[in-house]
This record gives structure tokens, C-alpha cells and sequence, in this order.
DNA sequence: GTCCTGCTTCGAGGGCACTCGAAGTCAAGC
DNA sequence: GCTTGACTTCGAGTGCCCTCGAAGCAGGAC
């Protein structure tokens, strides 16, 4: 088991030491991160591995506050993964109705830039 | 050419009334919108048009500031066509950027409610 | 032993995109 | 002529998500 520093955690997940803090403090991760006898944090890979979870959820959108509700259920142990699935379900569909929508916007501007190309390309 | 209130263009764009005066007040229109004697806005067509490519703009992630360039470049009229184009293009490969991410991200999680679904729906 | 680096906490600050509220005006209805 | 309601302006407030800075401590290099 590999314990990192703060800052090593930040360079493997791609965010900074103190946003690591701040979802901790938030309430974000599983529990409290361990520390090092000098009260530094030390990260194990099951931290990095719930960080990863942590951003992808946030990456597709899910706000700090479901991240936390979710993590409060994966904290609270077995017995409530229909409470998980239900939650990361809702939030699928969410995601997938935003990408509809995002795709159909993008037809449109990809019009418009069709026109801009016609315009732009040609002599005049 | 039917001129709208501000309460009928906030109903057709859907956007609030508040918002449209933002887009406003902030350069994100063409010009000013027309006035009725009584100083009330009055949206023609085609400042609907616009307002529903500021949407999708916005819809897709473009910040305020960058709708606002591409209105400074629209607005100066002919002749910038390669500007609005590049600035078209650089959008529509960060959006595709994107949206490929949040695929990956979503392909992860469902994964995740893969597992969920075995546990829930099986006895134990 | 003092200097540097990297951490700690805490609370404040910042950026973005709205969102709202107060105070006032105007036209229409009764 | 007074009320009502939809509008006007302006500046302040809100919510989200970080982001930063100050002040302090621990451990190693020199």
C-alpha cells in the first residue's frame, strides 16, 4: 500500500492539494484521511480510487452536494445500494438528456460554421 | 414582424425577463433592442434568432465573455467572417472535447451501476 | 541552530452567471 | 383620479465551486 502526500495525490488525480481539502472538509470522501505523524495527510490507493469516482461524477456534472449524499451511503456500508443504484441512475439520465441536448446544439453551430466555411472559402 | 414584450420573448426563449435584460446590459446582443414609446423592450424576430444562438452558445459551455466577442464581431458586420469561424471551430473542439469525456466518464459510472443492479436485484 | 520546503488550519476572497429588490414610470381600467 | 400591472434602471445579493493567503509547525540540509 503506496501512501502519498497531498501533492502527490493532486498531481495523480489532476486536482490541486487544495481542493483535496476542500472535498475532505466537505465531506466528500469516505472518511478522514489518514495521517502521518506529523499530521500530514497520506493517501492510500482506495482514497485515489474514490477521488477518481468523486471526478467523474463532477465531471459529468453532478453537484458537490449529491457527491456528498452519494459518499454519506457508500459510507454508511452495505444495505442501501438501492439507495446508490437509484441515485447514480437518476443522474445517468440526467446526463444523458444533457448530452442530447448539448449534441443538438452543436448540429446547429456546425451549421452555422458550414456557412462561415462557404463564405470564407470562396473568393468573396 | 411581430416586436414582443419582454415577457413574451422571456416565454419563447426561455429564458427570465431578468436575463434578457443581462444579455443586454452586458453586450451580448446585437445592438440595443428596440424601444416602444413608453421606453419597454420590443424583440423583433430576428433579435429572437440571435438570442437562440446565444442559447445554444451557452448551452454548450461557451462563458459569457467569448458570446460576447463573437456578438463584437457580428455586430462590426462583413468582413470578419474568418474570425467568427475560427472562434466557431476552436468552440466546437473543446464541446467535442468534452462531450467525449463525459462519455468516458459515463461509460465509467455505468460500470458502477452494472454492479449495483447485479447486487440489488439478486437476493443478497 | 537556522533555513527551506511542504505541509497544517481557518477564514476570507474570487469568478461566473445569474437573480432579486427597491423605487419609479406609464397605460389602461374602473 | 386612483389602482393595477407590466415594465424601467441600478446596484446589490446569491449559489456554486473552488482558490488563496496568513500564520504556524515539522523535518532535513548545511
Amino acid at each position: 500500500m503506496t501512501a502519498l502526500t497531498i501533492a502527490q495525490a493532486a498531481e495523480r488525480t489532476g486536482l490541486t492539494a487544495h481542493t483535496l481539502r476542500y472535498y475532505e472538509r466537505d465531506g466528500l470522501m469516505l472518511g478522514s484521511v489518514e495521517r502521518a505523524g506529523s499530521g500530514h495527510r497520506r493517501y492510500t490507493d482506495q482514497d485515489l480510487t474514490w477521488i477518481q469516482m468523486i471526478t467523474r461524477l463532477r465531471a459529468t456534472g453532478m453537484p458537490i452536494r449529491d457527491v456528498r449524499r452519494y459518499a454519506a451511503l457508500v459510507r454508511a456500508g452495505d444495505g442501501n445500494e438501492a439507495e446508490r443504484l437509484a441515485l447514480l441512475l437518476a443522474h445517468r439520465r440526467r446526463v444523458e438528456e444533457q448530452l442530447a441536448q448539448i449534441t443538438g446544439h452543436l448540429r446547429a453551430i456546425d451549421h452555422k460554421i458550414g456557412i462561415y466555411e462557404g463564405k470564407v472559402g470562396s473568393a468573396g
